[in-house]
Formats: structure tokens, C-alpha cells, sequence
DNA sequence: TCCAATAAGTGAGTATTCCTCATGTTTAAA
DNA sequence: TTTAAACATGAGGAATACTCACTTATTGGA
């Protein structure tokens, strides 16, 4: 029992992400196999009925190996997820460039949410693993730490039209508003298309609502 | 295969509820026993980490009783979480009783919002069913559904404060705000206490927000 | 009162599935 | 070339939700 114990900062991604972090090109290469075979199967059946030697068996690998990658089952939809979460930052960021007034913030937030549902509802992987796998505790915390990221950048984004005084409660209200963004869109998709699209509409005109009274106060 | 395959009514309640219903006074008691055994192991160690044999055991009965009532496990959460439903219902009718102003309904609703987060803050066990509400397909759809009522119920109380030609939007937007109200309030009980009194501040703000664009358009 | 018929009770055992570990092989830096 | 670290492997361990073949209790009708 040394009393330094070092090299443990990877260690706390590796709890929640991979457990090796793979370093040679074959291992690399090797957890994409892994992403993508699993990915295929969450499509397929679901990912509650996603087995683990399916997995394996699929990217033609030993299950032994991909336990050298992934901790456990939750690890591999957790790094879907995060990877689902860059591509909507970077579309997030791209959005949001260059907002000079009012009504510009609000027809481009507008187009987000929009283009955010066409995504759930294009792709049932991220569908799969956004409604079903909240499950995992760690999932969860995920998904509320994107919220504030992405909350930040909007706020960030829009600051210069909002007075200085409601800064604070601008902050939050952004961060909020990105959790339930998230869940009235798995809502929508939960229920029948034509419903959905109505509440997506219904909760586009809420977050007009909701920004108009900080930009146009 | 027989055209007529009658006798199919109960069984699909019991798919989702419980195996056997019971009839006699013993079984019913037994049920509730089961119940009490499950909300206090959840109470202690958090829903995933409650082991059916820990459930039968401390109600004092076989497992095999137990599974004469609960098809499985997450079938004693589902009826944890449907009777608390049942309690907001109740709860939300009664605070909705006799809205004769918009600003009346506005107060109202603000406060059910406000007792809605106390109750999930004091209660240990709603807070885990709750959150663990994503994690159970049946869950989630017992939680849209829900929604969906409270929204016919709110709506229907404040349906003669809004203009005829907005009643089938309003209908949407108080189905959409029921399921966001429960996102925003498992967001809350997320995060450290005194940001999720800021954030449920800022949901009722969104809230009255919204509801003024109906009730004083 | 007696007697089917139905409901309730039982717990050792099964089945499923996640994940480990002891050991062998390959790669890359010195 | 040497050697340490990374990588590879798959049979089997461990955990746990749930079953089933059987017994016992209850109920309503003759």
C-alpha cells in the first residue's frame, strides 16, 4: 500500500467511460466496431433487449475484449450519448453565431428546436437511447450536465439583448429550458406523429413566450 | 385459432398491474404489506438496489406469494407510482375547485406548482419511483398518460377564461406543460438545493408566462 | 353439513445475463 | 534484443429475477 497513488485522473473518466483507454490504432479501431455493432442492435431490438455477447459476437470480437474497453453495458450507451450530445453542441453553436436582434434570437432558436426533433425523429438510435436509457443514473447526469453546458451557450449567445439586471435569472432560465426542451421532445416522440408535431409546435410557441419576455421586456 | 378469444379484458390490466387480483381480505393484505416493505427498502437504499427476495422477506412472506401479485419487479413500482398519481390528482382537483378570474387562476396554478416540488422534496420514495420513471418503458407510459389527464383536468377548469377559437391549442399546451412540470421538478431535485429553488422559481415564471398568453391574450 | 371448485400459499431450483480472471500474445520504447 | 506495457481471450463465476409442481385454505351451492 504506497502512500502516493498517482495516475488516477484517468481513472475517474475510465469509470465512466471506458476502462482502457485504447491507445493503439487496433484498439481504437476495435471500439468503433463495438459503437457500431451496438448501435445496429439498439436499432434493431431495442436497446433493454441489447446482450452483451450479441454485442461481441457482432463486432467480432471476444466479450473479454470489450470488457478491456467498456466497464460495463451502460458505458457504451453513455459514450453513444455523449457523442449524440457534441453533434447537437456543435449544431447548437453553429445556430446561435452572429445574433444581432430580437426576433433574429427567436426565429433561429425557432429552427433549433425544430431541427432537434427531426433528429429524434430520423434517427431511432438516438431515440432509443435518449427515452429508454435514462435508467442509468450516470446517464442522467449526463444529459443534466449537457443541459447546463448547452443553457450556457444560449445564455452566453443572447446576453448582449437581455438587460443586465435579469442576467442572473436569464442563466436559469436558459438551463431550464434546455432540460425541457428535452423532455417535450421525448414526449412528442413518445406519442402519435401528428400529435407530436403539434406539441413541438405548442412548445415552440412557449419558448418564443418565454424569451420574448427577456428580450423585449 | 378461435375468432372469438373472450376472458382477454382483465388479463390486460394484469400485464401491467398485478398477476392475480385479489379477492380475498388475507390477499389484499398481503398486498399491502408487500407494498409497505418495498417503499421502506426504497426508502433506504433507492429502488435499484432492492432485492425481491429483501421484499418478500421483510413483508414477512415467500417469494412465491409474492409473485402471485406482482408479475415482476418494476410491476410494485408501477402501482407505488400510480398511487401517487392518484394523490396529485386528487390534490390538483381540489386546487383547481372554483376559478372565477385569470388572475385567480394564475395564483392557483402557482401554488400547485410550488406544493407539487415540496412533496417530491419531503418524500424520499416518490423522488426514486419518480426518477426512476424513465428507466421502465410502462412507467413512461403511465407518466404520459398522466399527464395527459391532469392536462384534460386543467384545462377543463380554466377553459372559460380562454377564447373558443385558442381551445385546441390550449388543450395541447396544458397537456405539454403537465409533462414539462415533471421534468423541471426532477431536474430540480437533481441539482443542490438552492439552485433548484431558483429553477422552480423560474418555472413558475414560465409558467404564469404561458398561461397569461391564453387567459389575458 | 358436506363437497367440489377456485383462490391462495410455498421455496428450492432454473434460467438468464453481466462481467471476471488467469493466462497467452503482440507492440513499441530503450 | 530485451522487456515492460498494452492487448487478446473465452470458459466460468456470481448475482438475481422469476417459475412450477405441489399443498392448503376458502367459498358458495346442493
Amino acid at each position: 500500500m504506497a502512500k502516493s497513488s498517482p495516475a488516477t485522473k484517468t481513472q475517474e473518466a475510465a469509470k465512466t467511460m471506458t476502462r482502457r483507454e485504447p491507445t493503439q490504432e487496433r484498439a481504437k479501431a476495435r471500439v468503433e466496431r463495438i459503437l457500431a455493432s451496438a448501435s445496429e442492435l439498439i436499432a434493431e431490438t431495442g436497446s433493454d433487449a441489447v446482450r452483451m455477447t450479441e454485442v461481441a459476437a457482432r463486432a467480432g470480437i471476444p466479450i473479454g475484449s470489450l470488457y478491456q474497453y467498456f466497464p460495463d453495458k451502460g458505458a457504451i450507451l453513455r459514450l453513444l450519448a455523449v457523442r449524440f450530445m457534441e453533434r447537437v453542441r456543435a449544431s447548437l453553436a453553429e445556430g446561435l453565431k452572429d445574433i444581432a436582434t430580437a426576433d433574429e434570437a427567436l426565429a433561429r432558436i425557432d429552427a433549433i428546436v425544430e431541427g432537434y426533433y427531426a433528429t429524434f425523429i430520423n434517427e431511432p438510435v438516438v431515440r432509443d437511447v435518449w427515452s429508454g436509457t435514462q435508467s442509468d443514473k450516470a446517464l442522467q447526469a449526463l444529459d443534466i450536465d449537457d443541459s447546463r453546458e448547452n443553457g450556457r451557450l444560449v445564455a452566453a449567445s443572447l446576453r448582449h439583448l437581455v438587460p443586465e439586471s435579469d442576467h442572473a435569472r436569464f442563466d436559469a432560465a436558459c438551463f431550464l429550458l434546455m432540460q425541457i426542451a428535452g423532455a417535450a421532445v421525448r414526449l412528442a416522440i413518445a406519442v402519435e406523429r401528428a400529435e407530436g408535431d403539434l406539441l413541438v409546435a405548442e412548445f415552440r410557441r412557449l419558448t418564443r413566450n418565454e424569451l420574448t419576455s427577456f428580450l423585449k421586456p
